[in-house]
DNA sequence: CTGAAAGCGCTAACAA
DNA sequence: TTGTTAGCGCTTTCAG
């Protein structure tokens, strides 16, 4: 016998399918006398009778679904994110439909109508999201949707994001600290709102201290890459400011400083310190071991659950932001300047 | 107004919703008069008609959905591996559902329960199962599965794994060329099907190549990570035993490695060279960088899902297994022996 | 080639 | 407290 439904369970019980619809759901226990539903139940269970979201969803239009809307699970960034996100999800009794997009707008935009096709309650948006338009449209349509890692500005959409400036605060402070007055800043894109943010609060920090706030020693890279981050290293070098540390924008520019260091010869941490930021996995294990600003993954997707999951609850409430506190870990890669 | 459904579209374009079912349905389109049909689809895309899967799904029986059951999305196997399944899964208008089980049988037994009652049409299995007889009965109940990075025995289910026992011999071999005669195995836990079968391999390969075969050389780690492959290499050197290079059974292993290396004062490669197996990210930033045996896994995940798809297209086709192949990838971390 | 009718499994008024 | 009825949006016989 295929796997039974909740007729079979009500017919076993000798009751109406609506009556062990009601006994079965929890929500609605209460409207049936105790010893019928405490029957029922017992028959459900002998039966293994596993109820239909399905066809519940297609009753109360809800899907029990949410759409996550990443660029690339592949990127280090993003799994830890996705448990935080299931983690809060699967107790809820949700599930999370995650979508790739490879931060492609046409891409994007597909995917988040096949999404919307499968009737997902709501989206987290962790892409660029570079059609703001679609976002504006989105919101128009009443599409229940949660940020993360990026506030849309100019739109009312609930986001959770790392507190970058105090993390970068952080940084320029643990480096002042320790003695270093020339720091410079290898910047991510500033088209992103991320390296826009870290490279003001960079200058702001700088100045808010008394350091040496020279422009020279500010070079955007024009991606988050290994590759992008040696280029603005290399730069900097070969501008001939004077500089004994680094704040790299992300740990993968700070990379691109390792291999700019191997090349030149230059050692870490006695001649230039190096600060990343995001403490991806495995960058104790780098030689020397990678300073940075620790953001908590994890908890920025079990937040943006938790903020999707009220607002399906209650879409009328109005949207709540979030700002994570980051923290530094100390590595190998930051010493006194010499 | 709300999205509109196949009643509006068949309203607005004059005709039946059955006629505008089988128009919509490229399945059934041949059914229908070619201009009709071209008539009901204009007016789909004008009133940006979207189907309703799960009422096509309520019908059908089938969900258009399959369950990825996997042990932590965290842990740097998965991810690509996910991505591999979605690259496939969704061009054939499939979504995966995503669930974490951390190894643990029960939440394992939970999860999968919850996969099914979400009518999934397949599963693709990622995790070691300990329960076993849940695979049993799971294959009982005619529940279409796909095994990944691990063949399980005695039951008849499609698996994909990586041709581990071939990927060892690339490690050995690549060794013995340059000249080691006595190679050392850091082993994975014999429990694992990973941990033996690269065991296994390695003694085989050992052996055809007249290398020396000495059981001291051959430890066995009792977890894949850091702590346990130090613990190893520990023994290993305490044991006394001569030997000028190791193969790891996985990369987290081999960093295992470079802390004791670190520790003792060990030079790698000129003193001890290391292999290691997977070819997990950022390898290349380690000092020296790890060479290893590089696995496919966004191949690994395509495979995994195109066997499913085929399975659920065609659920009487004989369960195929598939072998993929590995590669070398050649770093920093081996040299001759001096 | 198209329409009518029924029903997938469940829930939500409404009535009894 | 329980049963009746209707219907979510779609597909699929079966007629016409």
């Amino acid at each position: 016998m295929q796997t039974p439904t909740l007729r079979d369970v009500a017919d076993a019980a000798g009751v109406h399918p609506a009556t062990a619809s009601r006994a079965l759901n929890p929500a609605t226990r209460g409207l049936v006398n105790a010893d019928t539903a405490r029957r029922v139940i017992k028959v459900a269970e002998s039966l293994g009778y596993r109820p239909n979201p399905i066809a519940r969803g297609l009753k109360t239009a809800k899907s029990g679904t949410v759409g996550l809307v990443i660029p690339d699970l592949t990127n280090p960034l993003f799994p830890p994110i996705v448990r935080g996100i299931e983690d809060v999800l699967e107790p809820a009794g949700y599930s999370g439909l995650i979508v790739n997009t490879d931060n492609d707008p046409g891409r994007e935009r597909a995917q988040i109508e096949q999404l919307r096709s499968r009737q997902v309650e709501g989206l987290i948006i962790a892409t660029a999201l570079l059609d703001h338009p679609l976002l504006a449209q989105l919101r128009r349509e009443g599409v229940l949707m949660v940020m993360v890692n990026r506030r849309p500005d100019g739109i009312d959409v609930p986001s959770i994001t790392p507190d970058d400036a105090t993390g970068v605060e952080l940084a320029v402070r643990h480096l002042a600290d320790l003695g270093h007055r020339r720091i410079a800043h290898l910047a991510g894109p500033l088209q992103t709102s991320t390296g826009l943010v870290r490279a003001r609060a960079f200058r702001s920090a700088i100045r808010d201290r008394g350091l040496d706030d020279d422009p020279d020693l500010v070079e955007v890279c024009t991606y988050w890459s290994e590759e992008a981050g040696a280029v603005g290293l290399r730069t900097l070098l070969d501008r001939g400011t004077e500089f004994t540390a680094v704040v790299a924008g992300n740990d993968l520019i700070a990379l691109g400083c390792y291999d700019v260091f191997a090349e030149r010869g230059i050692d870490c941490p006695s001649e230039i310190s190096v600060v990343g930021f995001n403490d991806m996995p495995f960058l104790d294990k780098l030689r020397p071991p990678l300073t940075t600003i620790a953001i908590p993954h994890q908890q920025i997707g079990a937040e943006a659950a938790r903020l999707l999951l009220d607002a399906i609850a209650d879409p009328a409430r109005p949207a709540r932001s979030v700002l994570l506190p980051l923290s530094l870990v100390v590595r190998g890669s930051t010493a006194p300047p010499r």
